[in-house]
DNA sequence: CCATCTTTGTGCACGCGTTCACAAAGACAT
DNA sequence: ATGTCTTTGTGAACGCGTGCACAAAGATGG
């Protein structure tokens, strides 16, 4: 995952685990699939393949919305896709506001899964003034003076952050004071909200750093590995062997 | 964050725990705005406060790492900064493909957070004819034909795959192939990758949902609420109260 | 109606991550 | 040099998440 995840301490909303929540879109996804290929049943082996997960975990996950299989058969394929839908909330229509249309911005207005989901994006908005009136992803940008107005009139409650890390604190506060309670984060900044807002951030920049940490170490092994296996029949020359993670004593600065 | 979570199993890498390691940018990036500001000490209080999370945890994290603090006093900015840069593999240029160039590739590449931190966009990839040659973010879009030689001629072993989802796979393979060992997925597909592969997945639509499921909780217990108060002193006349989360005994389906 | 076979649902154990709380370590003043 | 004060580093307890392994449940065939 990406997306990393500031939230709410570990409350364990009505008894099912927010790790299992975290799952639920997936199996939705993996479940959707096969209802479009019009495959009545299927089983937990088969729904975790599809899903890349440990059969035994997404039975567990099923466990905490109830007994909604059928020993010796499997899962029913169109019930278990509603009954996630409805769990996940997605039965009814979320209208989202999008703020900051940016190259990021327009990417996820022009992102075909939200509609699909029982997401709407009900607005586009944007602080440069060229921006007003501009269509992206076929609805007309809207100048961020009426921010506030256009979540009451349109019910927003959730919104998504996609402008400068500058400003996103200062578009979250006009956000939640505009009544949204729920807040998706792009921008790399860590927003403080009152209690009872929800904010998740997806951080681009955080997942590659942590690839190259595990990509820093496969490279590192390799080439202790390497160095080993060079090392057992010649017996090493050089004497300032720093291996993969150099501890150099670095000075301290200052 | 959000951020979804395919990943390798429970290795320890190198003693650091995997949770810390998603921590550590967190870290870096409030590290860096205060070595701007030309802060020479931080305890670490204050840039748990900063990162946004809890000082014991900050304290431990850094434990992994080392015995970089002065008690005391705090944390000398500046060396952390090199030390988990160091330890993140960041000290060393990191080049990187985006496969897809579509609106979400485009904001990727246009993404200014890589270059600061030792990422190098080195290669735009697009299967449309018609993008190549075409500049985004001032660098050349060019056909995936030549996929497998930009990677070995640039020695990538980091590709973000931005394209629709149903080429996902089949361009991870070739990346694979052609000797990538780290992919940043945005595409919402579970790819298979062999052993010894990295994958991370970002999933915007799945961060909704589970802001959607959250959303709903909130709905449901502020409802109940409102009902329990208003129930309280009148006594309810209405006879189907189906509760926050109405488990309705849908009828399952064939 | 009984036997067999498949697949679910879950009790249990284990390990990781988080948090508390405090001792050790150093800075700084006297 | 000694004492006080601040802040780190970590031992220990706890809780959550995961995965194993199996009993219970139902389908299916004879």
């Amino acid at each position: 995952m990406a997306t990393g995840r500031t939230h709410r301490p570990a409350t364990r909303s009505r008894g099912i685990p927010e790790a299992t929540v975290a799952r639920l879109p997936l199996y939705l996804r993996a479940l959707t699939a096969l209802s479009e290929r019009s495959v009545p049943t299927v089983s937990s082996e088969e729904l975790a393949a599809a899903a890349g997960v440990n059969s035994a975990k997404l039975r567990k996950d099923f466990s905490y919305l109830g007994s909604y299989g059928t020993r010796g058969v499997g899962y029913d394929v169109e019930y278990l896709v509603y009954q996630i839908s409805r769990e996940l909330g997605l039965t009814q229509d979320w209208p989202v506001v999008i703020v900051g249309i940016g190259n990021l911005g327009a990417a996820l207005a022009n992102y075909g899964g939200f509609a699909s989901r029982g997401f709407r994006v009900a607005a586009l908005i944007d602080a440069d003034p060229a921006m007003a009136g501009k269509q992206v992803a076929g609805i007309a940008v809207q100048h961020s003076d009426g921010l506030e107005k256009i979540i009451s009139d349109n019910g927003v409650s959730i919104g998504v952050i996609t402008t400068p890390p500058s400003v996103a604190q200062q578009v979250c506060d006009r956000l939640v004071a505009a009544g949204v309670t729920s807040i998706l984060n792009f921008a790399p900044t860590v927003l403080s909200v009152p209690d009872g807002v929800d904010v998740r951030k997806v951080d681009l920049s955080i997942e590659l750093q942590i690839l190259a940490f595990h990509e820093q170490r496969k490279a590192g092994e390799e080439a202790a590995l390497n160095e080993a296996a060079l090392a057992a029949p010649a017996g090493r020359g050089d004497s300032t062997d720093q291996g993969p993670d150099g501890d150099v004593p670095a000075v301290m600065p200052a």
